[in-house]
DNA sequence: CGACTTTGACCTGCGC
DNA sequence: GCGCAGGTCAAAGTCG
């Protein structure tokens, strides 16, 4: 019998005082939880009669309206902030013209002697006040310049680390490599083939994958042997004798995929088709809330105590469309309650809101970018496209903050946005300085006949170019898309957390191709997602990027959507 | 009544 | 083969 925490479903459900107390405290955490922003979790509140009071979801993609009070607080944001079309002034300068102005006015009415000194106090204040800013400025530019440096040297570590995992992956998987990706391989380098091939093919991605996953190559020898068969009969689940037909569980969710697809052409595809194949990305993210919000409809179908971590894990499955496969675990860190972990998995078989697309996106990039290595970034041709190049292009400074586990029995791809610098406001100055360099991304973005089309997440940021077949609700809602500096910049200032801006910056900008070629399956459903790429791009359009109730992620949201829940025992 | 959460039971994979 | 841990199912309970 597994341990269980007490049981928690009675505090859950009568809303007490002491979860209004916990929901208080929450908006003095790391997130801003406060309802007024048009959260996701809001609309459902309001708009379905919810649960009042209750906050059990964060809001990551939260594009804050009170960004309509959005300042600078800092020098280096101001110096980035101009490009995103805003006005913001930098503060001192105010506070000088207004003084200023009072100085002329007052010079203007009085002329007596006590009014001139009065004055020349009142200049001396404001230039003080001057120094005093253009000295904090200095001081953070400064600051940022220190970060930069070590940024610049986790970045070579981090590289000299995944060309060492690189060698030995190599070495260990060599012997056992796909017949495919003998095919694609080419006696060139490991990362070379998976550049070539996932610029000519997404699919590939999979295949790459064989390299990451240690039982995945043994599998798809075994599968490509004489011996298929028997071994796909066995990793299928057995769906074809009669004991498995009884099994719950596993060979239940097996039977069902392969009744999608029931005829296996080759290994690869049957291969590719074992749920132990599936890569996961995990995000990391320090919150107080026990789940964050990525815009999609999570039920919530199991909860166990995982060994060696007092929270439990909750176990999603995503509900926004029949049979979609994607789950997702939640738990909080155990050695820091404050960080919560989200792993994601599996690929979405239907369009997703705005919300889901930035964090698939994020999550999507991320992994191509580990799965392709950092030097593919700098590589030109075919990679030039490769969604790991659009994300280096776009973040320089985010392959610090992923890492690769492949001694999981999963491949795992872990974003940690929990890390936040002393300098925050620095390292997300460099992503926004790399966020305001759009055109890295734009013209893929335009060619239709690249390996991945525009991203949808993307297609609402351009200027005069409205999303191909833009749902007439988005575009009847006459609201303008932010553009990715305002909603940085938004994300900056609804929530001062670094992590949070750090979020809604990758998120923004990150390509849909990322999401297009980890998406992609190998049982056509990617095809249906490539193809309904400009679908993705509907529906971020349909939505805006700000998840107010005037946009709904789906119109088909079940009415608890922000209110689900994952009880973490703290 | 439908949607959702909770939770005990069950299944599978893995290590010994 | 056994035990453990992870993952999932499904009945029961809850809520609007």
């Amino acid at each position: 019998m597994e341990l269980r925490p007490p049981p928690k479903q009675q505090h859950h459900r009568r809303r007490g005082s002491e979860e209004e107390e916990e929901v208080t405290g929450m908006e003095h955490g790391p997130f801003s939880l406060r309802a007024g922003a048009g959260g996701f979790w809001r609309h459902d509140d309001e708009g379905r009669g919810g649960r009042r009071g209750e906050i059990k979801e964060v809001d990551f993609f939260l594009a804050s309206r009170d960004a309509a009070s959005w300042r600078h607080d800092d020098g280096f944001r101001g110096t980035h902030g101009g490009g995103g079309g805003r006005d913001d002034v930098n503060i001192g300068l105010d506070l000088l013209t207004t003084t200023t102005g009072a100085v002329a006015g007052g010079a203007a009415a009085v002329a007596g002697e006590e009014d001139t000194a009065k004055n020349h106090r009142k200049e001396a204040t404001a230039t003080a006040t001057a120094t005093a800013v253009d000295a904090e400025l200095r001081r953070v530019v400064e600051e940022n310049r220190r970060l930069r440096g070590m940024l610049e040297e986790l970045t070579r570590s981090y590289s000299a680390l995944y060309h060492q995992f690189l060698q030995v992956t190599q070495q260990n998987h060599h012997p056992h490599r796909h017949p495919d990706l003998i095919m694609n391989n080419n006696g060139s380098s490991l990362t070379q083939t998976h550049r070539t091939a996932a610029a000519l093919n997404p699919t590939t991605t999979a295949t790459t994958q064989q390299f990451l996953e240690p039982r995945a190559s043994s599998t798809a020898q075994l599968l490509a042997g004489s011996d298929a068969a028997a071994a796909s009969d066995k990793e299928a689940g057995g769906d074809a004798s009669p004991s498995s037909l009884s099994n719950a569980g596993g060979n239940k969710r097996r039977a069902a995929q392969d009744e999608t697809a029931p005829a296996r052409e080759n290994s690869e595809q049957a291969a590719a088709e074992l749920p132990c194949r599936k890569p996961r990305v995990s995000v990391r993210a320090r919150s107080e809330a026990p789940m964050i919000s990525d815009g999609c409809q999570w039920r919530k179908y199991g909860q166990k105590m995982a060994k060696g971590n007092p929270c439990p894990r909750a176990y999603y499955r995503c509900t926004m469309a029949i049979g979609c496969p994607v789950r997702k675990q939640v738990q909080r860190c155990a050695d820091d309650k404050t960080v919560l972990i989200t792993t994601y998995e599996g690929n979405h078989n239907h369009q997703l809101p705005p919300a889901a697309t930035t964090m698939a996106n994020t999550t999507s990039a991320a992994a191509a970018m580990l799965l392709s290595g950092p030097a593919a970034s700098r590589d030109g041709g075919l990679l030039g496209h490769h969604p790991a190049a659009i994300f280096h292009q776009s973040f320089p400074y985010a392959s610090t903050m992923a890492t690769l586990s492949a001694s999981a029995p999963f491949p795992t791809i872990t974003l940690d946005l929990t890390q936040t610098p002393a300098g925050g406001a620095g390292s997300a100055a460099g992503l926004l300085h790399a966020l305001h360099r759009p055109p890295a991304i734009h013209p893929a973005a335009a060619a239709p006949a690249m390996p991945f089309a525009l991203a949808p997440q993307l297609a609402m940021y351009l200027p005069q170019r409205a999303a191909p077949g833009m749902l007439p609700a988005a575009t009847g809602l006459g609201t303008r898309q932010p553009s990715v500096m305002e909603t940085v910049t938004a994300a900056l200032a609804a929530d001062p957390n670094f992590t949070t801006a750090l979020v809604a910056a990758i998120s923004s900008a990150v390509a849909g191709g990322a999401h297009q070629a980890l998406s992609t399956t190998p049982r056509g459903s990617a095809g249906a997602l490539a193809g309904d790429d400009s679908g993705d791009g509907n529906a971020a359009a349909s939505a805006s990027a700000e998840p107010t109730a005037d946009a709904p992620a789906t119109s088909g949201s079940p009415p608890r959507l922000a209110t689900q829940s994952c009880t973490t025992s703290t």
